[in-house]
DNA sequence: TAGTAGCAATGATATTTATCATAAATTATA
DNA sequence: TATAATTTATGATAAATATCATTGCTACTA
């Protein structure tokens, strides 16, 4: 298992604030965990004890609906930090976390995680950072989906998820994602969403090979989702 | 000017962990300000160099979507702290703050909130834990908004009105919004909204007077929002 | 290889929601 | 107080979206 210290994903996130001895700390408690494919990280309301450090890999976290239908309310790669919310406010998890290919991450204990919190203030101010962060994109993910059409809101979506993810060596953005699981990020029956993603390929904004989507068009699609 | 050594609002926030000293140096620095009804405290993409620490009055957080419609996010009263996020990260705002009543609010410079968060491991927590409540919220209001219908959400805001705010002697929510306004926090068209509140009187379920609402029947209101 | 299950696509239809129009009620203003 | 302006209310209609049904496709597996 590898070291905290030469890890390289701690580069992108609030860790590379540590100091050499709480790397060292940590590393030396942490566990490697990988996670298939559809694989559950955690569930909506359990009580988890410690982070998880992503280190490669994709993951969506998700809210389960009282009519029993999923909403996608993010995803992490690499880099990012889970269950930070919950380990720091010392409440049970309030998302679903599940893989979508292949993850891995290594899982650090709450009491190494809240040391290094209270004694190293440049950490906590930068993990209070990416909690701003995040708080930021909620509410501006919450106003699109009050305010933008389905139409636009997918078109936003495809947007961001080649922005995220990328987009592979023969151009199709770097997430495979079913039609359902498309659907519930924007919020909308998993049919409406097929129908749009149809239109979007039939008027050559996007091309579509089985659950790969590329974008042909980021220009116009940028105009749908302003409603333009 | 009252001291914030003696101010009741700071034990309902993240003030109640600061020191005497730090208090006092903050009371030294701060200053009060008086927001009338409409009065906008700032607007999106505009930079402050300070946080509000509302005393009393409501006010409404907003952001101006591509379209021109106003979407409103969240609500403040008195013990909440307005711009924190934009002085941790060290960025504009991105929301739009308007009084929807007479609010008093002390602005704190930024200076002081920076060092008593570098000096204070107590009160930077304290901070952060709200950040994360923010966040817990802000992803339960996207998974809503996405989810439910505009029936459901409007039967979900109006119990979290009343929640929030309470009510008044008579019985009435103790907050005024107009109709255009909770139909901008449900993210739906004025008539859509208007429609519905009168659906929901004619049910029984809610008395209207002006702006004023009352909650005849919370349990059935409760049912509407979980899609009974 | 056939069978089966799950996913994707699409048509038909129902429901929800937005938009436009207009009237009534309320509030602001001269 | 009269007048104008704004907000609220409601009807008619259009547009968006959900639901139901059916079919084809893909992938798994016995």
């Amino acid at each position: 298992m590898g070291k905290c210290q030469q890890c390289i994903i701690r580069h992108f996130n609030s860790f590379k604030s540590l100091t050499t001895e709480e790397l060292t700390c940590i590393s030396d408690s942490k566990s490697e965990v990988t996670f298939k494919k559809g694989q559950v990280v955690f569930t909506e309301g359990s009580s988890i004890n410690g982070v998880f450090c992503v280190k490669s890999g994709k993951c969506k976290l998700s809210k389960l609906n009282s009519n029993g239908k999923e909403q996608i309310v993010r995803f992490m790669k690499g880099g990012d930090v889970l269950g930070y919310r919950s380990v720091i406010v010392d409440e049970p998890v309030t998302l679903t976390v599940t893989a979508l290919d292949e993850m891995k991450a290594c899982f650090i204990p709450k009491s190494d995680i809240m040391e290094a919190l209270e004694k190293n203030p440049k950490f906590i101010m930068d993990m209070m950072k990416i909690a701003c962060i995040d708080l930021k994109d909620a509410n501006m993910t919450l106003s699109n989906m009050a305010q933008k059409t389905v139409k636009q809101r997918l078109a936003d979506t495809l947007l961001f998820l080649q922005e995220t993810f990328n987009t592979t060596d023969d151009g199709y953005i770097d997430i495979q994602l079913s039609r359902e699981e498309i659907s519930s990020v924007i919020g909308t029956a998993t049919e409406s969403a097929i129908r749009l993603l149809s239109e979007f390929k039939k008027k050559k904004l996007i091309n579509l090979k089985g659950k790969n989507i590329q974008i042909l068009d980021a220009q116009k699609l940028e105009n749908i989702s302003e409603g333009f």
